[in-house]
DNA sequence: TAGTGGTCTAGACCACCGT
DNA sequence: CGGTGGTCTAGACCACTAG
């Protein structure tokens, strides 16, 4: 068999997209199986007419989602064909919202500019005297609070949310059309006791636990372009991660000490 | 400049692994400065002696931790030089405890034997009847409380785990020298509050927040060998993550009913 | 032993960035 | 425009798994 006919409007633009996309369509759609094992990537490699190497891209893209595991020696097995989409949706609490079916909306509560604390250039790697533009938005999901979210932009990115409407849902969205882009992230998700304002806008009582996400957002680049703070209702969302030994073992496995 | 000599003792034995450990090395020391730029591609092959290919593949590995931007058109950018070793730390307790210099400790509350429920059959992929073992166990950190595990395991590693001692500090690693592997984990975090055995293992009130992890973790062949719930003490750990738009591992989706 | 995935090479063309 | 990373090819050898 050759060439499978390729969807020509499957995913962005590379070959390697379009070979992903279709392997992640016949494996959720139960074609190999629950755990059952994929064509061997020669295979593959002739049936969609493209090379060895081409195959492998597309198959890391789906070991990254979890969806396959590889070992040497045998084929590549089935993990799983009802794993979430990750990517952008982590990045974007809009995207995240949508892709669930859910109606996101957020209001600002209050927003001001002043001079960043020592924290806040740390994180933002500004110079000392430099202003920040600081945002507290409580989100909602079909009109249901689940999150109150404290932003600090540096103030080349803060200047443009200034100028969003209040009730503006995305962020991210339009600031990307000003050749803003949110690409790489830093979170750290931890328990947080609610203080007053947590509690006012979530309808929860003070010292109650909250889950809590930290994240640094940085552009291409590599500078900084936000340091937020979002607090969850428990029960309204959870964090789920995947991860494999075998893609990123890549690091020390020194047998003992460290 | 030709052929930079690369430790052989370092890392595994792959080249590209060598290439990795080297310029994280140069990163992480900070040869080239804190949103510095790296060498081209084609100039690092030619440094090290390799091909373009095994130079990317080095530098895919850098990027997944975290280390290095990369944009088509421009020189990768260092994004930071004091990262955590990120993702196989959430596969064990000993290892990321190690990681950050504390001592791990554990100590075994209980063990049992008996048939799995509607869950347990879902989670490990267990026929009806099937038996589980249960373990509870108090985790600690340099002597201190921070954590309750409870795990459950199908019968054929439950056996395994019985005959290990008590005061045992890492799990895995004696299973793997029985060759079972702990190689992909799906993670789910989020708030709960402490029961009373919670409460009277980590020293807290029953009814007071813990961050709970849920991870059910499955060998190279995709077949289930634990399903685990961890709840921490708020402010021992919190988790921590890096994703980039291009690749990532972390989603979050809508809390379900258990 | 045959088949498989993991690694590596040496080229090629393209999209994009900055000058 | 030249330099860069992103993609893709066609081969090669090896380590490992399984019958």
């Amino acid at each position: 068999m050759t060439d499978v006919a390729l969807d020509p409007d499957r995913s962005v633009g590379t070959l390697y997209r379009k070979v992903a996309a279709d392997l992640r369509e016949a494996i959720t759609s139960g074609s190999y199986g629950e755990a059952g094992r994929l064509p061997a990537e020669g295979a593959l490699a002739e049936r969609y007419g493209v090379s060895r190497g081409t195959v492998r891209q597309a198959l890391a893209v789906l070991r990254a989602d979890g969806l396959v595991t590889s070992r040497r020696g045998t084929r590549r097995v089935v993990l799983g064909n009802a794993r979430v989409q990750s990517f952008s949706e982590l990045l974007s609490f809009t995207h995240w919202a949508r892709s669930m079916g859910e109606e996101p909306g957020g209001r600002l509560e209050s927003l001001l500019r002043r001079p960043a604390d020592a924290a806040e250039r740390e994180q933002l790697r500004l110079e000392p005297g430099a202003e920040v533009y600081v945002t507290l938005r409580l989100r909602t999901l079909s009109g249901t609070p689940v999150m109150v979210e404290r932003t600090v932009y540096p103030s080349w990115v803060g200047e443009l949310v200034a100028q969003l409407p209040a009730d503006v849902v995305s962020h991210t969205e339009p600031l990307r059309e000003h050749g803003i882009l949110f690409t790489d992230a830093d979170h750290t998700i931890d328990v947080v006791a609610a203080n007053a304002d947590d509690a006012r806008l979530l309808g929860c009582r003070r010292g109650s636990p909250l889950l809590r996400e930290r994240r640094r957002t940085t552009d291409p680049t590599g500078i900084p372009v936000e340091w937020s703070q979002d607090r969850y209702l428990p029960g309204t969302v959870a964090f789920s991660i995947h991860n494999s030994l075998a893609s990123s073992a890549l690091s020390r496995h020194a047998r003992e000490g460290d």
